[in-house]
RNA sequence: GUGGGCGUAGCUCAGCUGGUAGAGCACAGGAUUGUGGCUCCUGUGGCCGUGGGUUCGAGUCCCAUCGCCCACCCCA
């Protein structure tokens, strides 16, 4: 048997209603707030995420699935979208367009990783960029969108947590400041802690062992750190959250994994895939376009994991969006089907979801399969009904069932009342 | 990359100290004329992850290998 690559997934139906659904909603949110969606290529030059994500990141030195083409360029799959939508920005001359640009993307993203509950290979990211902004009020608007967003998918629980980074110049003096307020404890940190040390001491912050943990408390924050700017900067951003009643928690430990960011970032975390998983994570990039040979565009966006969103989208959402109940075609005898279809044709115009019987099964297995499929209603066209132009139309739930003209089937059936009802 | 658990039907699993493969669910049909959900009957479906070894005989024991899951790490 072939199976699948290790890391990937297969999402079928109904599960996969969930993700259109999902889409659909990011799509109307975002839009609504003048975000378009920009499609970018799965693949890109392997330099590009050396030079944006960074190359002493684990994304970049042990994450990216690269390979050379036939020609011996090195390319990669995408491990995140920030990068390729900056690189499209500098490529497409995007900066003669109006200012701040909305960009929104969505797609699958590729991460060499070991396999676990809500971790993935393949995985999607619904993300969203707003470039050519570099005040608090662009951040702001950034994470009201994420929060809008997650608010219409039925999150009421979940918790932003934001830090401020600080300047790329703060940052080299604050891993002084860390080092040197850590140096007392440096043999109490744990194994992994004394490698980080040299090789990303910001994340000895993020260090979930208790001891270290504990020794980090002791430290002084980064934003603390950070320029006076950096720091009028993020007080700006959560003080307009609240006056927008959007609840953030300031985080003073977190740091992030991604080079580019600097002063705002934040994450949301869900409590049901456990404390360190994260559904969506952003933060500002202003060097980023620059850097990649772009001029100087500040930006700020976020990531959200589909995967994870969907795993833990609230009962009452998957409800909503699983609960279609379709309308179930039977046809009977001879001559019948051709008139099935052509009122299935008229339902789902009427964008009513219809299902036709056409594995010619008799009316009594007909119904036993419209059972299995949830229909609310099943509707039967029979000799006795063909002969004079109606249907037989049955409720499901309650089994009455009621004679009418053919014509008014798809009619009766779409958004009238008997079909809106239970 | 480190540590732990598990691989038998599409799914959930049973299979005792080695003796020619089972159940439930699901799926398909039926229990007479055109009416589902309950019940009953029947049927489809498995190189017991793969390869090797021990044995008269291996789903069962041994070795290897592959795969899956969980935790760490990291991130979405």
């Amino acid at each position: 048997m072939i199976r699948r690559v290790k890391g990937t997934r297969d999402i079928l139906p109904p599960e996969s209603r969930l993700w259109v659904a999902v889409e659909a909603e990011a799509h109307r949110i975002f839009s609504g707030f003048g975000y378009d969606e920009i499609r970018l290529p799965v693949m890109e030059p392997t330099e590009l995420f050396v030079r944006s994500v960074g190359e002493g990141t684990d994304i970049v030195s042990k994450e990216m699935y690269t390979f050379s083409d036939r020609k011996g360029r090195s390319l990669t799959l995408r491990p995140e979208g920030t990068a390729g939508v900056a690189r499209a920005y500098i490529e497409n001359g995007l900066g003669q367009r109006p200012h701040p640009l909305r960009l929104s993307y969505m797609g699958p993203m590729f991460r060499y990783e070991k396999m676990q509950r809500g971790r993935y290979r393949q995985f999607s990211q619904i993300g969203l960029e707003l470039l050519g902004a570099a005040t608090p009020e662009a951040d702001v608007e950034v994470l009201l969108v994420l929060h809008t967003f997650l608010a219409a998918l039925g999150f009421d629980d979940l918790v932003i947590v934001l830090n401020n980074l600080g300047d790329p110049e703060d940052r080299e003096r604050y891993i002084e400041v860390l080092k040197g307020e850590l140096t007392p404890h440096r043999e109490r940190l744990c194994r992994d802690c004394q490698r980080r040390w040299d090789e990303n001491p910001l994340r000895i912050l993020d260090c979930k062992v208790p001891s270290c943990r504990e020794i980090v408390e002791g430290t002084t924050p980064v934003g603390e750190v950070a320029s006076p700017e950096s720091q009028t900067h993020v007080a700006a951003v959560e003080e307009q959250l609240s006056a927008l009643g959007i609840a953030v928690r300031r985080a003073p430990r977190l740091v992030r994994g991604l080079d580019y960011y600097l002063r705002t970032v934040f994450e949301v975390i869900s409590p049901e895939l456990g404390e360190n998983t994260v559904i969506c994570g952003g933060g500002r990039y202003d060097r980023l376009i620059s850097d990649l040979g772009g001029s100087q565009v500040p930006g700020i966006g976020f990531a959200i994991g589909e995967d994870r969103l969907v795993e833990v989208l609230p009962e009452s959402t998957r409800e909503r969006f699983l609960g279609e109940r379709p309308v179930a075609v039977l046809p009977v005898g001879g001559g019948a089907a051709t008139v099935a279809l052509d009122l299935a044709r008229k339902l789902a115009l009427a964008g009513v979801r219809a299902e036709v019987e056409v594995t010619g099964r008799s009316l009594k297995a007909g119904l036993k399969w419209a059972g299995k499929l949830h229909a609310r209603w099943v509707v039967i066209l029979g000799e006795d009904e063909l002969a004079v132009a109606q249907a037989t139309v049955r409720h499901m739930d309650t089994g009455e069932q009621e004679r009418m003209a053919l014509d008014s089937v798809a009619r009766r059936l779409a958004g009238g009342t008997e079909a809106g009802v239970d």
